[in-house]
DNA sequence: ATGCATGAGCA
DNA sequence: GCTCATGCATA
């Protein structure tokens, strides 16, 4: 019984994504006193600004950054070639920096909320989410690009600052509490949907349509699906750059 | 560490 | 409606 759209059924998606664990920091909770402050509940007070000055300037997949054309201009411009926007260099920073972080006793979550201290034109706080991503190397080319030079302005300042106070045991644990959204895709249905994607990446309204009906998904489920899986397939680690 | 989600900006 | 940067919740 199938009219609308099939023909998945000989699809096997395999090899996603097998992240290999790392894990080989040491996770220090409570030793961050030089780079701290203001603890204020910031639940929504970056749900308006975040998209518009961290390097979401370029359109719809960044150039690549090894153009002899594009250098020459970049040159000209007097600004930098592409020793920042080398994947092998942000590739280098972002292991060194969690070496040095870590070293620090400074968790992913401590640096994100230390950068707002940092008070750089237009730079708040981040979460521990995109400093993982940042550390991993899961983020787009461009994001990369744009947060190396925050995070290694952290890290210098934090470093130096290591260097004079040396321990001052103050903790001010927030433990706080929420209670949020989050859908959950059962396995079956993601599937269907891993094998939609390997046929069509980017299926129509409609198309979304029909497959969260077949599903039973919310249709907006659906879409944000495809849309965070074609973001995947942009991050760093897997696209063909290095 | 990663899945699902939001929202700004663009077409 | 998409991309992109980013986050909360959760595994």
């Amino acid at each position: 019984m199938h009219h609308t759209m099939d023909g998945i059924d000989m699809l096997d998606p395999s090899g996603s994504m097998t992240t290999l664990t790392p894990m080989a920091e040491t996770p220090i909770t409570s030793s961050h006193h030089q780079l701290h402050g203001s603890y204020h509940s910031m639940n929504h007070m970056m749900s308006h600004h975040h998209s518009s000055h961290l390097g979401n300037h370029t359109p719809d997949g960044f150039l690549g950054a090894h153009h002899p054309a594009m250098a020459a201009a970049v040159a000209a411009a007097g600004l930098h070639p592409d020793t920042d926007t080398d994947p092998r260099e942000l590739e280098a920073f972002a292991e060194r920096f969690k070496q040095r972080r870590i070293k620090l006793g400074v968790t992913q979550a401590d640096v994100g909320k230390a950068l707002a201290n940092l008070k750089l034109p237009g730079v708040g706080a981040l979460s521990q989410s995109t400093i993982c991503r940042f550390e991993s190397l899961t983020l787009s080319h461009n994001n990369m690009i744009a947060l190396k030079p925050i995070l290694q302005a952290w890290l210098e300042e934090a470093e130096a600052q290591a260097k004079n106070k040396r321990r001052d045991p103050d903790a001010p644990s927030v433990l706080p509490a929420g209670e949020k959204k989050r859908t959950s895709i059962a396995a079956p249905e993601k599937r269907s949907l891993e094998a939609y994607f390997a046929v069509q990446p980017r299926p129509s309204g409609e198309k979304i349509a029909a497959i969260a009906e077949k599903l039973d998904l919310k249709k907006n489920v659906v879409r944000v699906w495809f849309c965070n899986q074609r973001q995947k397939q942009k991050r760093m680690k897997f696209a063909a750059q290095h």
